[in-house]
DNA sequence: TAAATATACATAAGATTCTTAAGTAAACAA
DNA sequence: TTGTTTACTTAAGAATCTTATGTATATTTA
């Protein structure tokens, strides 16, 4: 019998819902087409372990971007095993951009409402 | 017969979900007893419009926070109408400093996945 | 070499947090 | 007096996530 401790420092934190279509769409956009699982460990090793992607929440998202015509998939195999590789398009470049902006909105507000001092103009 | 138009600029960014518990505790640490219209006309004021907290969003987070041990809750007449003034308590100020840490490491793993070059150390 | 872990995907059930909507009630402005 | 603002409540439904389970192959470890 085996037992699994949980890391200490992985994120129960409620803040990351909503931001992984962003992150998604971000290192497809930085990096070229990527598959499900390579994501997974891209932002674990960016987030030096932080924040884990779960498989339930990382493939139907994947899905329902394809569906809104934000990425192309290509099915490859390598070692015998289906991989699916994402890839952005125009649209997904489009959504990126916008993302990106409501991130920023998003932050500045953050910043205004926890830093008050810090907000002149 | 009336239409009210959706003024542009509001945010419907789901970024914030998760937010609202560490807003909260910010602006009650920050500026004393609060109710909760008050806490709604801060945060548009604080960010120009841009984030209007939804009634349906907030009491129950109130609440909810409440029953935490979080918030005290005194009821108070004011122009023959009741407000509820809600207070923040030893084990709230202590929630907050969490709070605000996660807020904090979520903006460092965001800025590492978003904008990996700046992401020395 | 057998068992365990890692790789790689899929999806259903349940939890959490939010929006929308409907209700109550009083004060204030047009 | 009609509409808007102030002030709070709560139910229903939407969106996003976690947990759990399943399939399947490859690699590592005991």
């Amino acid at each position: 019998m085996y037992i699994y401790i949980r890391t200490l420092g992985m994120s129960t934190s409620q803040l990351y819902r909503g931001s992984l279509t962003t992150i998604i769409l971000k290192l497809l956009e930085e990096n070229g087409e990527m598959y499900g699982y390579e994501i997974t460990q891209r932002v674990k090793e960016l987030t030096q372990g932080d924040l884990e992607i779960k498989e339930g929440a990382l493939y139907p998202s994947l899905h329902k971007m394809e569906a809104a015509g934000y990425l192309t998939v290509t099915a490859k195999k390598v070692d015998n095993r289906v991989r699916k590789y994402y890839d952005i398009t125009p649209a997904g470049k489009e959504e990126t951009v916008n993302r990106l902006a409501e991130l920023d909105e998003f932050l500045a507000n953050m910043q205004r409402i926890i830093n008050p001092k810090l907000s002149f103009e």
